[in-house]
DNA sequence: CTGCATCCTGGGCGATACTG
DNA sequence: CAGTATCGCCCAGGATGCAG
C-alpha cells in the first residue's frame, strides 16, 4: 500500500516562534494574568489590592503583585498611590491594556459558550487517567 | 480629600477558578500545543512527525511526542501508524479538536492585526529593563 | 523515521513572616 | 491596608542517547 505524501505546509513559511499571534498567548499563559485585567476591566478599568485579592479566590498577596508589577512593565496597568493612612492605591488599565480586553473577553466568551468541549476534554483526560493507572 | 469606594464587582459572584473560561486559556498556556493544533489544521488536519518538526523550527523531539500524547489523551489529536519500515505515523485533529481551531484562529488572527500592540509592550519591556538595570 | 528513557536546569508559583 | 523578602516545591521544557 502507497502512502501518499502530505503536502509540507510550512516549507516555505517556518512558523516563527515569535510571531505576533505567539506573543499573545505568551502574554496570556500567566495562570493570573488574564484574570486580573478581566477583573480590573469588569470593574470599570481599576480595583485595589484588596477587591483584586477578594474577587480572586485563591490569589495570594505575592502572585497579585509580582503579577500586577508585569503589567506595568508592560504599560498594561497603571498604579496610583494615595499617601494617606492606611495606604489607599488604586490599579488601572491603560489604554494599551484595554486593547487587550478585546481578545480576552473573546477567547472567555468563547469558553463559556463551548463549556461542553471543555468537559468532554476533562472526560476523556479521566478515561485516559483511569486506563493508564490500575 | 476623600476616596471614592469603587463597587466591589464580584463580591457576590466570585471568579471560579475552573470556570470554562479559565480551562481554555489552560489548554492554549502550553508552549507548544497550539502551534502543533494550528499546524495540523493548516496541514489539513494531519501532518507527519517530521513534518510537524521542520514546521516548527525549535520544537524538539521530546516536546513535540509528549504534546502530542497530551493532546490524544484529550481526545484533541490522534495517531494513525502504518506498519512499514521506516514507520510511517500521522497525526490528525478529531472532531473536538477541530473545534478548539476557532478560538485559536481568533485569537492568532487577533495578535496578527495587532502587532503594533504587541511590539509596543516589548517596546516597554525594553524600556523597564533599560531603567532598572543599569 | 519514530519514539521512549534519563538527567538537569530555570522559573512559575505558593506559604510564611516581617515592615510602614 | 499595601508591599517586600525568603524559602522551597514542582514541573515545563530542553539535551542527549538508545531502540524498533
Amino acid at each position: 500500500m502507497d502512502i501518499a505524501p502530505l503536502p509540507d505546509v510550512y516549507r516555505h513559511a517556518p512558523f516563527a516562534q515569535d510571531c505576533a499571534p505567539r506573543r499573545l498567548l505568551r502574554l496570556f499563559s500567566g495562570k493570573w494574568t488574564t484574570m486580573i485585567m478581566h477583573t480590573l476591566h469588569l470593574g470599570g478599568g481599576a480595583s485595589r489590592p484588596g477587591q483584586l485579592q477578594r474577587a480572586l479566590p485563591g490569589l495570594s498577596k505575592k502572585m497579585m503583585t509580582q503579577t500586577l508589577r508585569d503589567l506595568e512593565r508592560m504599560g498594561l496597568v497603571e498604579r496610583e498611590i494615595m499617601q494617606v493612612m492606611p495606604p489607599v492605591v488604586e490599579y488601572r488599565l491603560t489604554d494599551l491594556g484595554r486593547e487587550f480586553v478585546e481578545p480576552l473577553e473573546m477567547l472567555y466568551r468563547w469558553g463559556a459558550q463551548h463549556a461542553a468541549a471543555l468537559d468532554q476534554v476533562d472526560r476523556n483526560m479521566a478515561m485516559a487517567d483511569a486506563r493508564d493507572a490500575p
